[in-house]
DNA sequence: TATTGTTATACTCTATAACTATA
DNA sequence: TATAGTTATAGAGTATAACAATA
């Protein structure tokens, strides 16, 4: 457990890391989004998959993969086949063209960090990646574990109700 | 300089942080979203300021700034008076309204990361936070630093001519 | 009755451009 | 003529709620 100072600092990187991402943005192409850029190097990293996993690896609400799926759809970037096995669902897959988008997509922000950070070793990247890669681990476990399991020091505030993917229905 | 498997492993780490800040963004008062907040936290480390000066901390136009800013000074949570050296300024101060809103959010961000990183030691919140400056610092240089001083072997791609905090004036 | 996905609406953040007041 | 700040407008991302089709 950390001291308080150490998180309002982290908090400030937080913060500040916003003008990175939008500098990212900035090269992506102007049909091509940051959400619609998440769409295509899911589908490129984890396969075919249906619309509520999509929604849980870009961990946001189901309405908005719609959109931005809808957006890659239109521009032939993916196909939506029906799923057999359940036909509410759908099957999405990158087409030829949408492999070639990624290709864009990793071109010009490998070249964007290749400029940036030209003066840091392959290793303090990944040092970076892996910091990363276990915050986003550590915010979404709690997000699945029973929270009458975590220490009591820590009372839960205003805490959703175990949010998924979906606003939750209205039982009527 | 890193390989490129390690720039496109970052890529999605950036991608993937914005569930962190999201989940963090759930937490903020409804009369506090992030943008009010950052004036705020910003104005509590560095004190009194012009709006060109925290336009440029904000790494947003100044347009944005105005906006935030135009927010938090409706609430009463910042005073802004004129500069008396400069009659178009307007200086910046926190209210002692204002710190109690910044007490409050430092409580509650605290709070959820205090929850969620309870497996990480005082030193790793510190690597993340050191890191996470460090790329925010990178990104920083190379706006400021002269292009033609860079490595030729990454020719610059529709980079925006030295952006600074505010839309190009038009010279008619 | 519950679930999958879509759509309508609203809110926040951001940038561009035009405008005012001052330098 | 240039700069500090404001405002109008537009676009992107997101959440909530209501809806249709299917399970």
């Amino acid at each position: 457990m950390a001291e308080q100072a150490r998180y309002e600092e982290l908090i400030r990187q937080f913060s500040a890391f916003g003008a990175v991402r939008r500098e990212l943005g900035r090269i992506l192409p102007s049909d091509c989004p940051s959400g619609s850029a998440a769409v295509l190097t899911l589908l490129g990293r984890h396969g075919d998959m249906r619309m509520s996993k999509l929604a849980e690896l870009l961990a946001v609400d189901m309405s908005v993969t719609s959109r931005h799926v809808a957006h890659v759809a239109g521009r032939g970037w993916i196909e939506r086949s029906p799923d057999p096995a359940d036909k509410r669902s759908r099957i999405l897959r990158l087409t030829p063209a949408g492999r070639d988008r990624i290709d864009e997509l990793t071109r010009r922000t490998c070249q964007m960090l290749a400029e940036r950070l030209s003066d840091w070793t392959d290793d303090e990247v990944g040092q970076l990646t892996q910091l990363m890669a276990r915050l986003r681990a550590s915010f979404d476990d709690s997000r699945t574990a029973h929270p009458e399991s975590r220490t009591p020091t820590a009372p839960v505030l205003e805490r959703s109700p175990d949010r998924s993917t979906r606003t939750p229905a209205i039982t009527t």
